[in-house]
RNA sequence: GGGCCCGUAGCUCAGUCGGUAGAGCAGGCGGCUCUUAACCGCAAGGUCAGGGGUUCGAGUCCCCUCGGGCCCGCCA
C-alpha cells in the first residue's frame, strides 16, 4: 500500500532527523538571522576571476536544496530562494571532517539550509558561495519531485500547489506576477483618487449579473444567504452616499464548472467613478490595459506571452459597434427590429442551446458571442449593446434601443465591461421586472434589489462603472492559456 | 451533462502480438577535491488508479467506478 511505499523513502530521511538530534543538533531551528538573497551573492560575483578565493565579500543565505553533487572531498550544493539560484561549494578542508561528513550525510535535495561564506566565482565560470558554516533550517522527509523533469501530473500539480511552486521557478514566477500585477491595478487607481472599500460577501440575494449562486445558511440569523456574484449593487449604494470613486478588488462566486476561462470562485475588480460617463471610463481603462501591459513587460521581459500582449496593448485600441458588427458578421439585417422568437430561432441555428424563455437579451449575447467574439483578437472596444442585454446600464443618450456600454476583448476573451449607469430608479425598477419576466422560473436573472432601488430614490449621481475579471486579466498580460494556472488553489473534486 | 484521451516505483517515463515488471532521477552502501541533468560500481524499491469479466495466462482485451486533461454544452 501507498503507506509502504513511502516509508521506504520517509523512513531514511526520518531516520537522519533523528540522527542528528543524538548528535545534539536541532533539524527544526527557531531562526535564521541575517540571511541575504541568493541573487545579491550572485551579483556580488560579478567581476571576480573564476577560481580566485582571494578575500571573498561574506554573505548568509539560506532556501532550499534543489541537487547535491558530491565528488568526495568537495560537494556542490545548488541552492535555490526566492530570488534565484546560487551553487554552495563545500569542501573537507574548510569545514572540518565532522561537519562536513555529516552535512554530507544528512542533507537531501528538498532540505532548507542556511549557509555563511565567501562569495567566489568557481574554476568552472559559476557564481558560488564557498561555504565556512551551513546549518539545516528544516528537513523535508517528503522526497521533490525529479530535479531536471519537474513536477508535471498536471493533478498533482493542482492538488498539491505547494509541491508545484516549490519545485518550479515558472509557478512560483507566475504567482508573483499575479501579486504584483493586482498591486500595480491598486496603486493606479490610488493615484486617480479611487478609494478602495469593502463590501458583503455573504447576502440575502445575489444580484448584479446573470449567474447561479452559492446558497449557505446563517445559523444566527436562521435564514438562507447566498455568496454574491458580482460587486456592483453595493458599490452604487457608496456613489448614493457620496464617496463618488471606489473601487473593490473581491472573489465573487459562481456556482458553475470550472473550465479555460472559468472558475466557481474568482476575483473582480469593479470601480464607479461619480460625474463620469462610459467615454471618460473607455479612456481610463485604456489608460490601465496598457500600462499593466508595459508594466510586465519591464518587469518580465523573458516571459513569453508578455512581448506579444505589451506589444498588442498600444492604444489606441480598435472599435466596433456591438449590432453593426454582429450584422456583419452574422448577415442579419435590422436586428433591432427582431423580436425574440426571431432572436430565439437565429441563435438555435448559431447552434446555441437556451432554456425556451430565456429572454431576448440572452438570444443577443448568444449570437454575438458566436458570431463575433472570436473574431476579436486584437484588443477592441464593442461599444453601445442593444437594451435588452443590460438591465444595470443607461439608455444611449442618441442611439435608440441602445445602451451605453463598452465591453473589452482581446483573443477572444473579454477582459472589461463597463456602462454609464442607470440612476433613474423608476426606470431600475421597470427594468427589473422586465428581467425577471424575461427569464423564466428556471432561469437566472437579475435579481430584484428592492433596496437598491430604494437607495437610487435618494439620488444617484450620473456615474460609470467598470469591472474586470483580475484572473483573466492576469492571464492576457501573461500569456496563459488557463485560469488554473494563474488560480494558486483552484477547485479539484475531492478525493474519494 | 455529452464525446475523446490519460492514470505503471517518491518524480519523469518505457513496456512489442496477451506470456508473469523496466530505465533515468531521488533514496541506501562503496569510490571520487571544480561539478552543474556530475560520474563509476553494488544492492533495494511495484495493490500497473479501484472493482469485475474474458483467458491456461491480463499492465496489455472487455465492462463498471474514481480522479485528471482536452473539446462541446451550460455560465461572465
Amino acid at each position: 500500500m501507498a503507506e509502504s511505499d513511502e516509508s521506504h523513502l520517509i523512513r531514511e530521511r526520518r531516520a537522519k532527523v533523528e540522527q542528528l538530534r543524538a548528535a545534539g543538533v536541532e533539524p527544526y531551528p527557531w531562526s535564521f538571522p541575517g540571511r541575504r538573497a541568493t541573487a545579491e551573492v550572485v551579483a556580488a560575483c560579478g567581476g571576480r576571476t573564476p577560481g580566485d578565493e582571494s578575500s571573498p565579500p561574506e554573505f548568509t543565505v539560506a532556501g532550499r536544496i534543489r541537487a547535491i553533487r558530491s565528488h568526495g572531498g568537495t560537494a556542490f550544493v545548488d541552492l535555490d530562494d526566492l530570488s534565484g539560484p546560487l551553487q554552495l561549494i563545500l569542501r573537507r578542508n574548510d569545514l572540518g571532517d565532522t561537519l562536513y561528513d555529516r552535512s554530507l550525510a544528512v542533507l537531501d535535495p528538498g532540505d532548507l539550509v542556511g549557509a555563511r561564506g565567501g562569495a567566489i566565482v568557481s574554476k568552472r565560470g559559476e557564481p558560488s558561495l564557498l561555504v565556512g558554516q551551513v546549518a539545516l533550517l528544516a528537513k523535508a522527509i517528503a522526497p521533490p519531485p525529479e530535479k531536471f523533469h519537474g513536477l508535471k501530473d498536471a493533478e498533482t500539480r493542482l492538488r498539491q500547489r505547494y509541491v508545484d511552486l516549490l519545485a518550479s521557478d515558472a509557478t512560483r514566477q507566475r504567482f508573483v506576477a499575479r501579486s504584483v500585477l493586482t498591486r500595480e491595478v491598486r496603486r493606479f487607481l490610488e493615484d486617480r483618487k479611487f478609494l478602495e472599500v469593502e463590501t458583503p460577501t455573504l447576502i440575502p440575494t445575489a444580484s448584479g449579473a446573470s449567474a447561479q449562486p452559492f446558497v449557505t445558511h446563517s445559523n444566527y440569523l436562521d435564514a438562507p444567504l447566498q455568496l454574491r456574484i458580482a460587486l456592483e449593487l453595493p458599490l452604487k449604494r457608496l456613489l448614493v452616499g457620496g464617496l463618488e470613486r471606489v473601487y473593490e478588488i473581491g472573489r465573487c462566486f459562481r456556482n458553475e464548472d470550472l473550465d479555460a476561462t472559468h472558475a466557481p470562485e474568482f476575483t473582480m475588480l469593479e470601480l464607479y467613478w461619480a460625474y463620469a460617463d462610459y467615454t471618460d471610463m473607455r479612456e481610463l481603462a485604456e489608460q490601465l490595459y496598457s500600462h499593466l501591459a508595459q508594466r510586465a513587460h519591464a518587469l518580465w521581459p523573458d516571459l513569453p506571452g508578455v512581448a506579444a500582449a505589451a506589444e498588442a496593448f498600444r492604444p489606441p485600441f480598435a472599435t466596433v459597434d456591438f449590432v453593426r458588427e454582429l450584422e456583419r458578421r452574422s448577415g442579419i439585417s435590422n436586428l433591432l427590429d427582431l423580436d425574440r422568437a426571431a432572436l430565439a430561432r437565429l441563435a438555435r441555428e448559431a447552434g446555441a442551446t437556451l432554456p425556451p424563455d430565456a429572454g431576448a437579451g440572452r438570444f443577443l449575447d448568444k449570437l454575438f458571442e458566436h458570431f463575433v467574439e472570436p473574431t476579436l483578437v486584437r484588443p477592441t472596444f464593442v461599444l453601445d449593446h442593444p437594451v435588452a442585454t443590460t438591465p444595470l446600464a443607461k439608455r444611449h443618450r442618441s442611439l435608440p434601443g441602445r445602451v451605453e456600454r463598452f465591453e473589452f476583448f482581446y483573443r477572444g476573451l473579454e477582459l472589461g465591461n463597463a456602462y454609464t449607469e442607470l440612476n433613474d430608479p423608476v426606470e431600475q425598477e421597470q427594468r427589473f421586472v422586465e428581467q425577471a419576466r424575461g427569464a423564466g422560473a428556471s432561469e437566472e436573472a437579475y435579481a430584484y434589489d428592492a433596496d437598491f432601488v430604494e437607495a437610487l430614490r435618494y439620488g444617484m449621481p450620473p456615474a460609470a462603472g467598470f469591472g474586470l475579471g483580475i484572473d483573466r486579466l492576469v492571464m492576457a498580460l501573461l500569456g496563459v492559456d488557463s485560469i488554473k494556472d494563474v488560480i494558486l488553489f483552484p477547485q479539484v473534486r475531492e478525493r474519494a
